[in-house]
RNA sequence: CGCGGGGUGGAGUAGUCCGGUAGCUCACCAGGCCCAUAACCUGGAGGUCGCAAGUUCAAAUCUUGCCCCCGCAA
């Protein structure tokens, strides 16, 4: 086991690719922390035009002058490392499989944050799932890497309550904090060994599988609760949507106003200011939408624009 | 050359095909009504119609080039 006196003095090496691990490594840096080097996906054709653009995290690592390695497929290509002084790695949503061999090079072990309080939501989306499953609380783990995804020990976690307030990214922005302070409070403890850590109950474990395309489909026929919950699990990307017209019509926003039944299921119901939406079992208000083409806008805006919807049915 | 939609007062849009007074819903300002109001009525200010060149007596509208935004696909 290994004495260190200060997180400072430990070299780590962060692997992580999408917005939310970027925020989480900004923290990090900005905090202290000592990383030598940042591994990251493959930079991918963004945008209409096709052009390459950094990973988030990548811009971040370069910001503050950090060496970055973007390996086409890490399991056969971490050589690299092998040129890098370092202590332990650190992952937060790096994108691919972290191999064993690469697990073993690290003197004082591979940490992982994950987005839920294990055992449960395992796996691809769990700040998603989370809330749209509708639970009412969720929060981030620091734990061991292990072979298994997402499976090894736990050393700390932080909760985070929800409500219908939270939609992922607001939620997102609340784990990179929290994923952050997880590390901050807690890291130089495990590598030392003072921290244990838990191992995971299996008869606890639950899966959040990723978010496929069909579900972006929001589907009236959900009772009101579940279907505000997708609204809110997939705000603001990649963005719930209807059709409306035969052009997609993306939700990103909006709030029960009433139990009742006032018109078909999916009519835009008649109201000067509000764009209200008749659901299975109730209405909501509709309050942050884009039209196909359009721009993201306040429900009032669209409503200006677009007086004709009323009356129409979103499927 | 991946496919498609779009850029019009502060916001959202109509008008573009078929050239000729820039319309609508809001926001804003003033006045009115009202116990009162985010409601209602009246009046008002505010626009190089993305940029540039071309055609024309005349261009938001037609032609060409460019910039930017958005949905999809990757």
């Amino acid at each position: 086991m290994s004495s260190f006196v200060s997180l400072k003095d430990i070299r780590i090496v962060y692997m992580g690719t999408p917005e939310i691990s970027a925020s989480v490594l900004s923290f990090l840096l900005k905090g202290g922390l000592n990383v030598v080097a940042v591994i990251s996906n493959e930079d991918k054709p963004k945008g209409r035009k096709g052009i390459l653009e950094p990973t988030p995290v990548k811009a971040v690592a370069t910001s503050f002058g950090i060496p970055v390695f973007q390996p086409h497929r890490i399991k056969e290509d971490y050589g690299f490392l092998s040129s890098i002084d370092f202590d332990a790695i650190l992952t937060m949503a790096y994108g691919q499989i972290v191999p064993e061999g690469l697990l073993r090079l690290a003197k004082y072990g591979c940490y992982n944050l994950h987005g839920s309080l294990l055992p449960k939501y395992r796996g691809a989306a769990p700040m998603q799932r989370s809330i749209i499953d509708l639970e009412s609380k969720t929060g981030v783990t620091l734990m061991e890497m292990v072979k298994a995804m997402d499976a090894g020990k736990m050393y700390a976690k932080k909760e985070i309550p929800l409500d219908e307030s939270i939609d992922y990214s607001s939620l997102s922005e609340l784990v990179a904090k929290a994923s952050a302070e997880l590390v901050f409070e807690n890291l130089l403890d495990v590598i030392n060994g003072t921290n244990k850590g838990e191992e995971q109950r299996e008869e606890e474990v639950t899966f959040a599988a990723k978010i496929t395309p069909e579900e972006e489909h929001l589907n009236i026929h959900l009772d009101v609760d579940h279907l505000l919950g997708y609204i809110r699990g997939l705000s603001l990307t990649p963005g719930g949507y209807f059709y409306l017209e035969g052009k997609k019509f993306k939700v990103f926003k909006a709030k029960k106003t009433s139990a009742e039944t006032l018109g078909g299921l999916g009519e835009i119901l008649p109201s000067k200011k509000e764009l209200l939406l008749q659901c299975n079992g109730g209405v909501i208000c509709l309050e942050t939408v884009q039209w196909e083409g359009k721009k993201m806008m306040d429900a009032r805006s669209f409503l200006n624009g677009a007086p004709w919807i009323k009356g129409k049915t979103l499927q």
